[in-house]
DNA sequence: ATCATTTATTGAACTTGTTCAATGTTTTGA
DNA sequence: TCAAAACATTGAACAAGTTCAATAAATGAT
């Protein structure tokens, strides 16, 4: 059951057999419906996950109504919202199953035992924290830089297979467009 | 010349004085004038860096020659490009002075030195990459959701200080729009 | 103080992306 | 398997933001 989690974690750091063993014991599996939520706006964020199984998506709802993907977590990915997590304050963000998914959650509380009791943990979580900033990052500047129809491109490019399991009403809500003009870009792209 | 430092540190984690020394005496300081560079595209990011006087911006130029400001970096911020410093490769980022500026430098090797022999540094970038990283994720979710007048107003809101020392050339590369159009925002808002 | 450079403003024409409403297509669940 | 729901496409009118070119204002260097 931990099998994807161990390995995630020691393509970061080293532990050794029995550090990973106690490290692994924190989480708890959960069972997520496709459609249901791990996680809505108001709630405070209880846990850090890592998917085992199936795919979520991190979404905003602003005051018109309408959705923002922060991100997309499939298998091999972790999921949270950090903030909220962090600073133990109300989030702004949904987590919803896109399909039927499984994910294996630690506590806060269990997390910063880790920190104190198996060092190398803080690290690990330095390293992974880094990485996503990285890509945040990329993300931002493409966003400055690039059209619509370069970033769902690039999307296609960079994330072959999430194009394949999402609808473009999620791809929409990821590039910061209208799913109609998604629609559009479609067109133009297979005309070519 | 260090005491901006140490204060900065000791907001995020507690250090012994002799840990404190040691690993401030990692950093040099580094002058920078007014438009000078600390590093451009195409470099090897060599550096962490702490800002003690001054202000820099981050920016990165794309295909079409236009300007994105990832992020500004006055007194007591944190200076570097993350991706290029971490994994070593090439940036696509130019760090330059915006005034007369001064900057505490740590190189790759002091800082996994500084890991190695100072087991709460992990924790001290661990938290300040989980905070930056909250920080790009809220600017992230902004970006998609609101118009350009919101987030310049945002952007007045959140950076007084800032605000006051850029040009609207700046804000503009910041905010993803021509400067042309933020003056037209301004007009705007200035009518009301 | 002055000239050169950089920054800011403005308008007109244009491009990119949105909105709304209608229609067609696919998926889902009983 | 069939109806309902969700998803995708399209067009027309609109809004947001860009581009270009011209001018004004501020700043900097000497």
């Amino acid at each position: 059951m931990t099998e994807l989690l161990t390995q995630n974690i020691l393509n970061h750091i080293t532990l050794s057999k029995k550090e990973l063993d106690n490290f692994c014991n924190l989480f708890n599996q959960k069972v997520v419906q496709k459609k249901h939520f791990l996680m809505r706006e108001g709630e405070v964020c209880k846990f850090e996950g890592f998917v085992t199984k199936g795919l979520f998506r991190v979404y905003h709802i602003d005051s018109n109504g309408f959705e923002q993907v922060l991100y997309f977590a499939q298998e091999n990915w972790w999921i949270t919202d950090i903030d909220s997590f962090t600073n133990e304050q109300p989030s702004q963000l949904y987590i919803q199953a896109l399909e039927d998914s499984e994910v294996l959650l630690i506590s806060k509380k269990d997390k910063e035992f880790a920190y104190i009791n198996i060092p190398k943990i803080e690290k690990l979580f330095r390293i992974m924290t880094q990485k996503t900033h990285i890509a945040l990052q990329q993300r931002m500047i493409d966003n400055l830089s690039k059209t619509a129809d370069q970033r769902y491109l690039d999307f296609i490019e960079k994330y072959p297979n999430l194009f394949q399991r999402l609808t473009n009403l999620q791809i929409a809500a990821y590039l910061g467009i209208s799913h109609e003009f998604l629609s559009k870009i479609r067109r133009k792209i297979a005309s070519k």
